[in-house]
DNA sequence: CGTCAGGTAGCCA
DNA sequence: TGGCTACCTGAC
């Protein structure tokens, strides 16, 4: 199957760590999201992919966001607009969002091969095998079946076990609410979750829920925010979140993304 | 060996 | 609020 696509790059979309489930294999990614297990690619404007549907990979990959309108939006902006050029076509994922809370509780001071460790690990303990053309993969655990804290642990996550653990116990209609809810309601609900803070409740906001301002905080954008726009001066993470989300709007999101990768690559 | 990494909770002022 | 520090694990 195939789909037209513009402003947007396969590569920079699915290894700009938002997501953790895939690998190149003959020139295809082979992605594993939910019960998809499927592969794709991408030739000039031409997204070539089999295994799953259409619909699933517009949404997924973000292909149904405005991005003209975050482009002309951006491109006032020197230091985005620079860094949108560099890493154009890169999309805000919409992952499956208990999958996504599962691989931010792994990120917390750790590092991207560490937390796709972690995830591989997890799903292979706890998830269903699917099988796709000669390929074999696991599936992430559903809400509930992480139900062994010893058998958690087997997957080196470390201090975040426990927090793995419990967040196995939230309801299953968990992110139904949180739909519902306005942004700042929204992150309160995702804190009140052990080992999920404010950064890690934006992460699953932004990466998950679709809800493109969320604006986290990492160190590296700490880092870039003071550099490009505090004239370097000392910050606290509210502040910085505050300038994102101020400046930036219902796109505080897209920003990030690309300012993170922008000075992490410099 | 020590340090540090896509943070967070707990404790104390 | 703001400023510590410990925390699993793995890579320098």
């Amino acid at each position: 199957m195939h789909l037209r696509v513009n402003e947007f790059n396969l590569q920079h979309t699915l290894e700009s760590g938002q997501f953790f489930r895939y690998y190149l294999k003959d020139g295809f990614y082979y992605v594993i999201s939910g019960n998809n297990f499927f592969k794709i690619r991408q030739q000039g404007k031409n997204l070539e992919f089999l295994g799953t549907k259409r619909k699933f990979v517009q949404q997924f990959l973000g292909l149904n966001h405005d991005f003209e309108t975050v482009k002309k939006q951006f491109s006032k902006d020197k230091y985005l607009n620079t860094a949108m050029k560099q890493y154009s076509g890169l999309r805000i994922m919409k992952q499956n969002q208990w999958e996504t809370l599962i691989s931010f509780i792994c990120s917390s001071a750790s590092n991207i091969p560490k937390i796709t460790k972690n995830v591989n690990l997890l799903a292979e303990n706890f998830g269903k095998k699917i099988n796709f053309e000669n390929e074999t993969a696991f599936a992430m655990p559903m809400i509930g079946e992480m139900n062994d804290l010893a058998k958690i642990k087997n997957c080196k996550v470390g201090f975040r076990a426990k927090y793995l653990f419990e967040a196995n116990r939230i309801p299953t209609d968990f992110f139904d609410i949180i739909k519902n809810l306005n942004y700042t309601d929204a992150v309160s609900q995702l804190t009140t979750l052990n080992g999920v803070g404010e950064k890690i409740a934006d992460c699953v906001l932004l990466f998950g829920c679709n809800r493109l301002e969320a604006f986290p905080v990492d160190v590296w954008i700490k880092r870039v925010v003071q550099e490009l726009y505090f004239d370097n001066k000392e910050t606290n993470n509210k502040e910085i979140k505050k300038f994102g989300q101020e400046k930036f709007g219902k796109n505080a999101g897209y920003a990030n993304q690309y300012l993170y990768h922008w000075r992490r690559n410099q």
